[in-house]
DNA sequence: ATACCAACAGTAATCGATTACTATAGCCGC
DNA sequence: GCGGCTATAGTAATCGATTACTGTTGGTAT
């Protein structure tokens, strides 16, 4: 019952047990092309197999300098968005033999910093980043050591860094348009605050498509550091949601910056006792699969998100196999998902 | 514009500069409490930090023997009960200067064997498992070896195992004497396959408290093996509603055995017409937070998830420090979260 | 003045695995 | 029968960091 703490057992334990060298275990064990004996071959492998051998990593990856693993940062797991891009990313890695280390940056910047380091002290020579810092010296000197990134979501700027994006602006234009397309002319758009990159974007595409046909935009951005949390981003839904009701002249459809809060904004249309699409249209941005397990199925711009994993971890595996490709930027297209919540109020002939 | 690829610096090169030896240097940057004088401390210091000295972690955990790491497997971080679990890990763990693996089993019993092994491999000596596998053996060996392991979630037989397990069983009673409270006696449950015994426990649960008072269960459980994947569900959802409406006898309640699910009873409920709670009540089981965001918000029976994830952390941090606890488990309490998807239907005299 | 101890620094072994190098034996061709 | 080649196996260096051990110096207590 009690715990003697067995040493774990070394090829050095194996090569005495089978009277050979370590150097000959290393050879059968590791799968070298180095010839050995049939006979020898064999003695080592059940010797193996019935001590248990657990071959220590530390030691290989010392010695070769190269740890099969690649890193990921990201924000946060509970968002679904970036657990599907995980899901894209241990797919392809996993095919290639390949491990995953993901960190949660929490929306903290000098957590990612730290967890850069951590990284990078493990001797990851890969990393896929949506970066939330700003400050990028770190990846920057990283880099220069020979860490390969590719970054994804969130532009970085700085020589060398492949880039994986969405085309926000497009995808904030194409949710406008298709409201457009739709009759609306009044068309709110709520937001969290306007303080990332891929958010300004949206809002761009947004108010290019209503200057395109004249229209005024009508905004409510959030004036709160959006503690990164479902249920925030759904209250602040709601509750800009209500300040677009109150304006002088109300929308007949509203924009959300993203799914759980274009949630929040159905929400609370429903308890002001207004229905979706009838009295109002919304459309989402992100295409979580929740979305369509509410009502009504929420219409949405919807991100390509498993696939951007995916490729990702695709581009950087080429990276670290030596390919030297050039440094290169894919931008994903958004892509409209039309469910029912958006309602057709043209005045047909 | 080229890559000379740098041989990364260490200590060695360190010493050189600093006219002193690795030793030295190590004593230094390692914060041993090995007494080195305040002159050469500073300059070992500062030539660190001017080369963009990175430890080579690998080194240093080959020679202590402690990698600062723990594992955890669990099937899906698109699951949000689970990420849920993992940010509660990761709390405590960072907290304690531990780092932490996660790796996606995604319900197949042979990747998690696999991971168990890559998890070994890597020296990491806790272990944090929803095990999907029916075969622990693999796992009682590293356990023999010295791993401690905390199984959650999921019950894992074996002795050494330490376990937080939710009250599965009193969170269906809970459910369904609930819903009875409610004056509903034709209570029907929907839930995908059997197989599982968490899944069995609730099932348990509920039929007890039909048992009590004298009540016919009517269940409609899935046939299919669970791709799992909340589309999956949800689908699943709509088809076992449907089965239950057809039923001679239909319910006035459904009890689903998981959110989603109920997410899918609610959506099939308001195609064909029927409101909620007004024609039928739903009740769902897990508590994730998607469920105060649909229409009406649901009323759930809420796995404490995260707290599930600290406690795990905590007492794995401790078994690692060499406390000798007793194996023990720990049996987290369900809580019913009373929203708005479930009637009252008592005749008030 | 002697014994002892603390502060400080270097040498070299060590963790576990890989691999460059060396060595031996058997076989082939001519 | 000799150079050369292949198959096979062992020796020892190596990856980067830690640390047991040894040694030197200077101060202090008696």
């Amino acid at each position: 019952m009690s715990n003697p703490v067995k040493r774990p057992i070394t090829i050095h334990d194996i090569a005495k047990l089978a009277e050979v060298s370590s150097a000959t275990v290393s050879r059968v064990l590791s799968g070298s092309d180095y010839p050995v004996s049939a006979a020898t071959r064999e003695k080592i492998q059940r010797i193996a197999k019935e001590s248990n051998y657990i071959p220590n990593m530390l030691g290989k990856q010392l010695k070769t300098n190269s740890s099969m693993t690649i890193g990921v940062i990201i924000p946060s797991i509970s968002n679904p968005f970036y657990s599907s891009v995980i899901l894209g990313i241990e797919g392809i890695a996993r095919q290639k033999g390949f491990h995953v280390i993901v960190c949660n940056s929490l929306h903290d910047a000098a957590l990612e910093q730290e967890y850069l380091k951590t990284i990078a002290e493990k001797q990851v020579k890969g990393l896929i980043i949506s970066s939330i810092g700003s400050d990028q010296a770190m990846l920057q000197k990283l880099m220069d050591t020979g860490m390969k990134v590719i970054a994804i979501d969130q532009k970085v700027d700085g020589e060398g860094i492949s880039q994986i994006e969405f085309d926000y602006r497009k995808g904030g234009y194409m949710a406008t348009k298709h409201l457009q397309s739709m009759g609306h002319r009044k068309i709110g758009y709520v937001t969290s605050q306007l303080d990332r990159p891929s958010r300004r974007s949206i809002y761009q595409g947004y108010e290019e498509a209503m200057r395109e046909l004249d229209l005024e935009p009508l905004t409510a951005e959030s004036a709160e550091d959006d503690v990164y949390n479902s249920l925030n981003e759904f209250n602040m839904g709601k509750k800009l949601a209500g300040k677009l009701l109150e304006a002088v002249h109300p929308p007949t459809a509203i924009f959300a910056c993203n799914d759980v809060m274009a949630f929040g904004v159905i929400n609370e249309l429903s308890l002001r006792g207004l229905q979706v699409p009838r009295d109002m249209s919304v459309i989402g941005f992100d295409g979580i699969e929740y979305g369509q397990m509410i009502h009504p199925p929420l219409t949405t711009i919807k991100q390509p998100d498993y696939e951007m994993g995916r490729m990702a971890c695709s581009m950087l595996l080429d990276l670290l196999n030596g390919e030297t490709k050039p440094v290169y930027d894919v931008v994903l297209q958004p892509q409209l998902l039309e469910r029912s919540s958006v309602a057709d109020v043209q005045s047909k002939p």
